[in-house]
DNA sequence: TTGATTGCAAACGGTTTGCATGGGA
DNA sequence: TCCCATGCAAACCGTTTGCAATCAA
């Protein structure tokens, strides 16, 4: 099972750590665990405050940045925005070259990554791969 | 022979597209083309100001989108601030998880990426591999 | 000569911060 | 009750834009 962002792993951390559950948090939280487009925080802002008027910017700022420090969400840089990823289980990701979608792809759809000689100046902890190229989407709508 | 950054080719490139090569493009590529620090564009400004004053940041930032744009230099989305990259061969980076510094890995040194079971939703064009760990530097530091 | 490029300053968009009010444990 | 968290607005920082003056071709 992927670890996957989760309101009650989250609530347990909090007890842990003297933290409080808000309204607020558990809005952005059961959103962001449904998340499958890597939404910015504004997205999240808006889809938030669609459902449960108001938080506002600074509290998913605050959230957002209290579920990144404690891993339980990755961040993903791309030109513009920060992007957020409720999928902290190993895995890589495909970036459209068209419209900027990102899409997780699975750690073991890769297999056989073969470092063969890498000068032994840096100590490795974690790699990604990056892929770029064109969506579903992108491509049948291009023909 | 890595593709790399450099003062001829672009101007090359400036007199087919009709464009300028003023002393304050040129003062910046002959930085970029020697910089191995993927220096973001304010350290690219402080820098060209040091040697050739005054250079704006607005034309840093024309000459970089410029460059960007032409395929001539490749941009690193990481925390804060854009990085950029006169190295435009195909290679991958690793960055330092205590200091931030990013550094080149040459294409050959890692070999044998085995796309086994990827869905065919997309059309892939181009990867990156992109590690994390400590570098050479933090981890003499830290002993 | 002439249109691309420059410096400047203001605008912009994402993110952080300070502070008084409010609410969860 | 006691802090932690909230909303708001201002601040911040990287980047872009508008404009008049300038300069490479």
């Amino acid at each position: 099972m992927a670890k996957q962002l989760n309101i009650g792993t989250v609530e347990k951390m909090a007890r842990e750590r003297g933290l409080k559950m808000t309204p607020q948090r558990r809005a952005i939280i059961e959103y962001l665990q449904n998340a499958r487009e890597h939404p910015t925080t504004e997205e999240v802002f808006m889809a938030v405050n669609r459902d449960f008027p108001m938080t506002s910017r600074a509290t998913v700022y605050n959230t957002v940045n209290w579920l990144r420090d404690a891993g339980m969400l990755q961040e993903i840089y791309e030109a513009g925005a920060v992007r957020l990823d409720p999928n902290f289980d190993r895995h890589h990701h495909f970036i459209c070259n068209k419209c900027g979608r990102v899409e997780d792809i699975g750690f073991e759809l890769i297999s056989d990554l073969g470092i063969c000689s890498l000068p032994e100046s840096q100590t490795i902890e974690s790699f990604e791969i990056v892929l770029r190229g064109t969506c579903k989407k992108c491509r049948t709508q291009a023909g």
